[in-house]
DNA sequence: TTTATCTATGTAATCGATTACAATGAATGC
DNA sequence: GCATTCATTGTAATCGATTACATAGATAAA
């Protein structure tokens, strides 16, 4: 291996001299520092990372901690996230909690070894305390999910706005039997969209049939089965609500399974706008999230907090977009 | 910050039992222990990482170099990668080469760096004699894609006998004028399959009409577009096998946007499996590579080259399996 | 009883960079 | 001509662990 020794040695200049090159400190003469830079390229010298970490102490390096790195949302969060790292010379090391919240929360550890000069998180399921206390001595900032009344440093939508604005929409097309298939309620954003979709039906006079709301788990299975469950009412909803792109697939595979049409006999909005939400037959209508956008914003505010700024909020709502395609279509009056 | 040096101080101790005690080196005295390790907990020590690598000359970590993060494909190969890393230790750096070759490439200087004690790369379009020489110096496994006749320790499936069978399947659903879209043939497996589809048609006495073999880009849209293109000619093809299942999709969307129905005016084989492929309709008849033991392997393999294990052989072959759905169909004699 | 061996622990070198401080010689100011 | 400042470079401390080697005391062997 060679060291930064050897480069001074064939140069015929101490270590400082080759190190001031590197980092292009400026106080080097031109003719020196040429010879410094033809012995690193003889010696096709690479600085030792692991000691210029350890002697500046930081990294170069955030940890990305994702829910489910197969999920298309996930990872298009992820690249925004990664764009901007790059462009600032730091490197992602990323954790997949496999939807597992222990695993998310093994993860932490790595702060305090200093492996890591920050934390961004796209998962909010780990024990807030926890969470507020690491974000006492390290630089963290959440995306995505949240925690309710925390002041941890946040790059989100409002999804109770959201699935308000999507519950609406299915409103406004005369529709008032309308289901909801919530994702997970002891995750912050199934509880939010189910809570808007609540808002919405209220604010519109409508009652909300119990049996129409049901927990789901973000999944095409759940929705496929929950709406079966509806199905078998005796009076099945005419347009759903559905907490993600996926349970959305999923409620109108079952649909189409008994025989409806959707949007014909169903309506349904999504929420995330994944990739195939568009491909999809019908192509959904769904709230799209600025994915690549919360990944860089959520990144720069990192960069922030690591750089010690100041940061002028600690909330940030991004604008979400609902995107009206082929799923849902105006009730026609016979009910 | 919690040093070594406080916790040896608090124990009465010198750094290097301390040390002793958090590697489990055994010849400590159990009172000594437990003072230790009263210690470090009172003091909520966590060992700084960096310096252990510094002295240790490894980090734990391996690098990922994906081509597309948010490609689903990739990602279940990841998490496969991930469990494996996690099971034994490491960490996962991760590379999203966002499909160009030179950021993939500018990933490989970590190494050098001594960031990370091995690689995984999950693309192979970088020039093949900068990685064999990285390889001499480094652990390095290839995995999905790979360079031909290279001995670059490689895990992957078969992607000509694959693309065979794919297309044997169509032929022995009595298609005769079958047409392929291929992945971009500066990829191996885009060439691979090519390859495969080639001379299944070739073993069967069946002629290829140039017009009928188009080079796409592994995306949705390139699948359309050069779909519209063959259906557009005078005598259009009865089957179609595509390069992965995106372009499956986009060619089968192509397909009904012109009235046509499939399967029963047109075959498509796709592959990969991806998730959507069974959600699709019609559910895709499609290769299904096994991208979670493909990440496992690989990862083991790895391993193995860190710890200077002999490998048993450079190339590994998976199984993968042509899954039957709904997107194919005989064709009746009437042509 | 004396020597050899073993157990438990400490001292200090080491990993490979960065950087505070020191030193040298040249240039500038008065 | 002497003091001061500046430009350039070197020496050595430092980051925080691990670990080779040394040592002291206890035990076993002869």
């Amino acid at each position: 291996m060679v060291r930064i020794a050897d480069v001074a040695k064939m140069a015929n200049v101490s270590t400082a001299t080759v190190s001031r090159v590197i980092s292009n400190a400026g106080t080097v003469k031109k003719e020196t520092a040429e010879k410094v830079l033809e012995a690193i390229k003889k010696l096709n010298y690479q600085p030792n990372m692991l000691a210029r970490q350890l002697r500046r102490s930081e990294t170069k390096t955030i940890l990305v901690v994702v829910p489910d790195i197969t999920n298309t949302f996930f990872s298009a969060v992820l690249r925004g996230i990664e764009s901007v790292a790059i462009e600032n010379g730091y490197q992602v090391l990323l954790g997949d909690a496999r939807n597992d919240v222990e695993s998310e929360t093994s993860f932490l550890t790595i702060l305090g070894q200093k492996k890591a000069d920050g934390l961004i998180l796209l998962t909010a399921r780990t024990n807030q305390k926890i969470l507020e206390d690491l974000s006492e001595d390290y630089p963290v900032v959440l995306a995505c999910e949240y925690y309710e009344g925390s002041k941890l440093p946040t790059v989100s939508i409002d999804n109770v706005s959201s699935a308000r604005k999507a519950t609406e929409y299915l409103i406004s097309l005369n529709h008032k039997r309308i289901g909801h298939i919530s994702g997970p309620l002891n995750i912050v954003v199934g509880r939010d969209r189910c809570r808007g979709f609540h808002q919405a039906m209220a604010q519109h006079g409508l009652s909300v049939d119990p049996s129409l709301v049901q927990e789901g788990e973000f999944s095409f299975e759940s929705g496929f089965n929950l709406m079966m469950k509806f199905l078998s009412l005796e009076s099945p909803p005419t347009a759903l609500f559905a907490g993600n792109d996926e349970m959305a697939m999923g409620a109108i595979k079952a649909a189409k399974s008994k025989g409806l049409r959707v949007p014909e006999d169903l309506s349904v909005v999504g929420f995330d706008d994944i990739q195939f939400a568009s491909i999809f037959e019908p192509a959904l209508t769904t709230v799209a999230q600025p994915t690549f956008d919360m990944g860089q914003k959520t990144m720069r505010l990192l960069l922030k907090l690591i750089k010690d700024e100041e940061l002028e909020k600690y909330q940030f709502i991004l604008p979400d977009t609902l995107i009206v395609r082929e799923s849902c279509k105006e009730l026609t009056i016979e009910e």
